[in-house]
DNA sequence: TATATCTATTTGTATAGTCAAAAGCGGATC
DNA sequence: GATCCGCTTTTGACTATACAAATAGATATA
């Protein structure tokens, strides 16, 4: 029999993660949560500060508790908006969109990705320009079962990756951070020498087992580190110096 | 006025990061904590679960709270031990001391980590060589005065990213990860190409504001990669493929 | 109009207990 | 010795309740 304060826990999560209670939205008032679930306080308490250890809510007295906003978000999902990162550091950034088409998922990248080919997909390649400096290609690919409002965003405002957030807030993701020599196409856009090396990310997000889209950025190694603090007993959101820091 | 069941998470957390106990440690029964603290099971029980949460006890009925093994830990803390998860994915691991001696730290080094030069600190320098082929340079700085045992550590059965791991369990990191190219001594140990692109991370570790080590691990860009699946709302401890995947 | 005060709501912390489940231990039995 | 049984310890889940702290919103006051 499972604990009354997890299937409280398990139903908030679920309905935060399938997207169907949105980042702002309230959540029920401790006392609406005792009679639904015909429980204690202190239960549905528990399985509150359960929700917001993991950072997926956040409360505040007399006001109530409400989903989390999860755009700086633990450690190598910090490593998500190059745009936020660099602005905050003070530095100026902007973006130019390279490419933007539709069109169908190949085979090799249907076996790559563990996805049926033929799936519609948005293909999108962006620059990313740090004070006047190209710092990052992004090479993504969205899929527009899961995320259809994509086919119409030309992404002017908001790079991808921002864009994204918005419309998909929280998700499950894989990470590969690699060390790859500049091929001669990514080496002209970022301007730097063929064979430099580089520093790559691929992500790969899902949403409820349905991928979202996969990216793969690349850096060039001398622009760009990756860098965090990590106290080991730490909530992760309280981490210290989450940052990508230009290097 | 502070909560109680923080004062109780605290000295335990306290007395657990600072080593005084260790890793496999019984620490007091509820019951006990009760006592010593004159509250209530309630408000112990709450630190203690606190304490679960954050991955520095586990606890067992009838058997007791005990402190944790930290070994395999939260993500990028997981880019720790070659070695170990080498040989869980099925490759052979062995390693080889190039370089160990005794030396004072020198001012350019002082600088950069903060610390007054002249310290003493032991070098290691260690080839990590999986499945017969070279797949990191390990350079490291020991801080012998928070590791005095490292002065006559011969680092034979285990490499020094382990080693250290037994006797420093708990501790803050910070690290950086960049792509970087080889230079002439990195390529030729490495054996591969000069300007070669190679993952670089550096990590520096303190325990209690105190530096422990400070270490750069090279890779060969073609022969290595950090990668990790992460789910947002999921205890870090229960990460579903947490590796240094061979690429 | 602006400011101070009161009030009601909601979360935060804590108590003092109950009952349950897991698991180590010893003893009885085979 | 090996196996099973029950006892005891320790953690786990939960209730019902109390009071405190923060604060949004209404009300009164200057």
């Amino acid at each position: 029999m499972e604990p009354i304060y997890l299937r409280i826990f398990k139903d908030i999560e679920a309905r935060i993660l399938n997207g169907d209670w949105r980042p702002g939205d309230r959540i029920p008032k401790e006392h609406d949560l005792v009679k639904d679930y015909s429980c204690s306080r202190m239960t549905v308490s528990k399985a509150l500060a359960t929700l917001v250890e993991r950072g997926l809510v956040v409360r505040k007295r007399k006001t109530g508790s409400f989903v989390a906003s999860p755009q700086i978000e633990r450690t190598v999902m910090d490593i998500q908006d190059i745009g936020t990162e660099a602005v905050s550091a003070g530095h100026e950034h902007r973006h130019e969109i390279l490419a933007h088409k539709v069109d169908a998922l190949s085979q090799t990248e249907a076996v790559q990705l563990r996805w049926s080919a033929g799936a519609e997909v948005l293909r999108v390649q962006c620059l990313h320009i740090v004070d006047n400096k190209p710092t990052a290609i992004e090479r993504r690919i969205i899929f527009l079962d899961a995320v259809p409002l994509a086919r119409s965003e030309p992404f002017l405002d908001a790079p991808p990756a921002k864009w994204l957030l918005s419309q998909v807030p929280w998700s499950k993701a894989k990470h590969v951070i690699r060390a790859v020599s500049a091929d001669a196409a990514t080496a002209r856009i970022l301007r730097i020498e063929r064979g430099e090396p580089c520093l790559n990310l691929i992500r790969q997000t899902w949403q409820n087992e349905r991928i979202v889209t996969y990216v793969e950025i690349t850096h060039p190694g001398d622009r760009f580190q990756f860098a965090g603090i990590f106290h080991p007993a730490e909530k992760a959101s309280s981490r210290q110096h989450p940052h990508e820091a230009l290097s």
